[in-house]
DNA sequence: CTCCACAGCGCACTGAGTGCCATGACCCTC
DNA sequence: GAGGGTCATGGCACTCAGTGCGCTGTGGAG
């Protein structure tokens, strides 16, 4: 999309760097290191990376825009929730499609803070990115805004669950079953009016039937009432 | 609690810091500058402050003892989700104990893209106490991991979203009931058995009657019914 | 009075990140 | 084929955050 051609400096330097990050630490490695491991001068690689945390996730800038890109794509009768479920299931995919690399970049974040830092500004811009999509659609409604953030930070906790427990499996559970697990459970709890995975949608509509009555009652106690009717005390 | 003194030389960085920071920029403010302005020697800064970041969040470590002390401190009958609503509203409460310096604060790392960054990391320690006390009170039930970070996820999002519209306001809002309404809606979608705050717990019981059948349904289409009977389409 | 602990200070150093300019490759035009 | 323009790269010098170390004054305990 952004980028057809691949310049060979950038995965050099990549290759480069995550050699000495895993060889003897992150900290423990300096820029120089890197440029003379890959053999270009120490000024190209400020070009290529803002700082040196970039040079550990080469990717998300490009993910991000594409996320943005297909949350802005749909349509007004798309279902906003499993929109950004959906949106969510894209960056798990980036992940997915080198388990080796996003492993040792897991390993890397796990034990440095600067990088877990920085890999928390990543996640808030994508955490933004689905939260500013459910203002645009929640745009309106009660509580619109506060509704969007909420679900998109729960859509995101989701995420990360998965994904971090796919990572520390070292890629070898399913991923997409875990992140469509994590979600239903999101989906469920805002659960709107679609059903939220396949295997359950085949329910039958008869299962369940509700009777609410004073209809401008508070919508906790109405869950309250569910609840204790439910038999969850 | 940690510290009973209070060392006057902290003070005055602070001070010196916010200064300078709301003269100049943050950017544009070196911490020579700031230990000039302070008359103390540039080496004493870094014993009270580990970097020039931590200068503009001076209290967030004495409140995140606080409120992981609070967390420690419940008892196994308390009920978890309102617990950490609870542990939240005590943020909100550090933050509305000195409205101008939130305001001049919220001002900065809005425009400041390394102390936004730098705040992520704060609240993702607020978030992770959360949702650690959770993953505690959630051992052993199905998918408790999943459901402490969802929900704690969730929590932390309702109680930003409320704390920067207080912000944005410049504190004239009434932020204990901004923050009240945000965490009621939190409990009411992944709502427990109890009323989320005292202002509304003297409803009458009757204001709300709810049938359910079918008691084995899974919950999303109990939700769906709900949704559908109160005519949210 | 002496010793010791400690708070602050000064200094020199490392390393990230930036601005500026030179160089060389490549391309387009005449 | 020569000249000029663009662009990627390299080199250099600089600022500034953060650290390690050693010095100094002060104040309390013996």
């Amino acid at each position: 999309m952004s980028s057809t051609v691949k310049p060979p400096m950038r995965d050099a330097l990549i290759a480069a760097a995550f050699q000495l990050f895993l060889e003897r630490g992150y900290e423990q490695t300096t820029v120089d290191d890197i440029v003379a491991l890959a053999g270009v001068g120490r000024r190209s690689f400020f070009r290529y990376f803002p700082s040196k945390e970039d040079v550990v996730f080469p990717d998300h800038e490009r993910c991000l825009a594409d996320m943005t890109a297909f949350l802005a794509a749909g349509g007004e009768d798309d279902e906003p929730v499993q929109r950004i479920c959906d949106a969510a299931r894209m960056v798990l995919r980036m992940y997915a499609e080198n388990p080796a690399f996003s492993v040792q970049r897991y390993r890397l974040t796990k034990k440095v803070p600067g990088l877990r830092a920085y890999e928390l500004s990543v996640v808030w811009r994508y955490e933004r990115a689905l939260a500013e999509y459910l203002r645009g659609r929640f745009a309106g409604r009660p509580d619109g805004n506060l509704r969007a953030d909420v679900i998109a930070a729960a859509v995101a906790a989701a995420h990360n669950n998965a994904l971090r427990s796919w990572l520390r499996s070292d890629g070898q559970d399913d991923a997409e079953a875990a992140v469509d697990h994590a979600l239903g459970y999101v989906q469920s709890a805002f659960g709107t009016s679609r059903a939220p995975s396949a295997p359950l949608a085949d329910k039958q509509p008869e299962d369940v039937v509700v009777v609410v009555s004073r209809r401008g009652a508070p919508l906790w106690r109405v869950v309250q009432e569910i609840e204790s009717t439910l038999g969850r005390g």
